[in-house]
DNA sequence: TCTTATGTGTTACAGTGAGTAACACTATGA
DNA sequence: TCATAGTGTTACTCACTGTAACACATAAGA
């Protein structure tokens, strides 16, 4: 078994370094230490960048195998899951549970536009169609 | 003046305390500490929950003014506005940038079911009608 | 077989932020 | 003037994150 707490922590809780990770896993679909390290910015010792792995496994976001004794973490959910967990919260925050709300507030801040939004909506429904409305 | 850091600071780096309280003077439109603390579940000492409250006004989330030396607190932003903040971090955070993965995502993870999306884009498309495209 | 990489497991420490609160100070009303 | 209600200041603890050292194991080469 390599998940460890499955969505109970938020992911808007994580540290800078440990999105970064997170995101360059993400992007690497997977990767061991080395190649993570090879990624970061920051020039981190390696036991730095194992610590930050784990630490993102414990806490549910990657899952690893091993491969002839090294580590390949690899994400433990989409980050689309994630993403969605983390505005599911912020919903229940911020908005009472109202997605219309947060909706209304993403259009009205100009983080989807309008357009945006209209397209989506078609491509979703169109995409319900095709799919018969199975989740 | 009494906002202070406008939108410098993370919606969804507040705590759980600070995310109550927060959320309690935005449903009573404004308050003061002797309100909040009637509001809040736990028992918290006065002098707690005026820290609080100070705190969130320093992070740009609540403005005071005073009535007969008594603050009275009251929102300095609106919840969608803030909500659209914290998921516009998520958005550059875990999906690249991305407006569509991310509510791809919440459609896949009925965060936002497929009607609702359809619902509101055609309300939104028919405010953008009304408004003749202003912000 | 002995040694050397290479990789993991364990442990630690400092800084920051949040939860929690005490205490001192001030002004207002009785 | 004295108590009451409210603010300003300061502080302490805990958990989390960034950062890393060191010890242990094992595969591969001499």
């Amino acid at each position: 078994m390599t998940s460890n707490t499955p969505s109970n922590h938020d992911p808007a809780e994580l540290g800078e370094l440990e999105r970064d990770i997170l995101g360059i896993v993400w992007r690497l679909q997977k990767a061991t230490a080395e190649e993570v390290r090879e990624e970061v910015q920051r020039p981190l010792k390696d036991s730095t960048i194992r610590t930050v792995l784990r630490r993102l496994e414990e806490k549910g976001y990657l899952a690893h195998s091993v491969d002839n004794r090294t580590f390949i973490y690899r994400p433990a959910e989409s980050p689309q899951k994630v993403a969605a967990r983390a505005v599911q919260r912020i919903v229940d925050w911020f908005c009472e549970g109202s997605v219309e709300e947060l909706l209304v507030g993403l259009v009205n801040s100009k983080v989807v536009s309008r357009a945006e939004l209209e397209r989506l909506a078609r491509r979703v429904a169109a995409a319900k169609k095709q799919e018969g409305g199975k989740a």
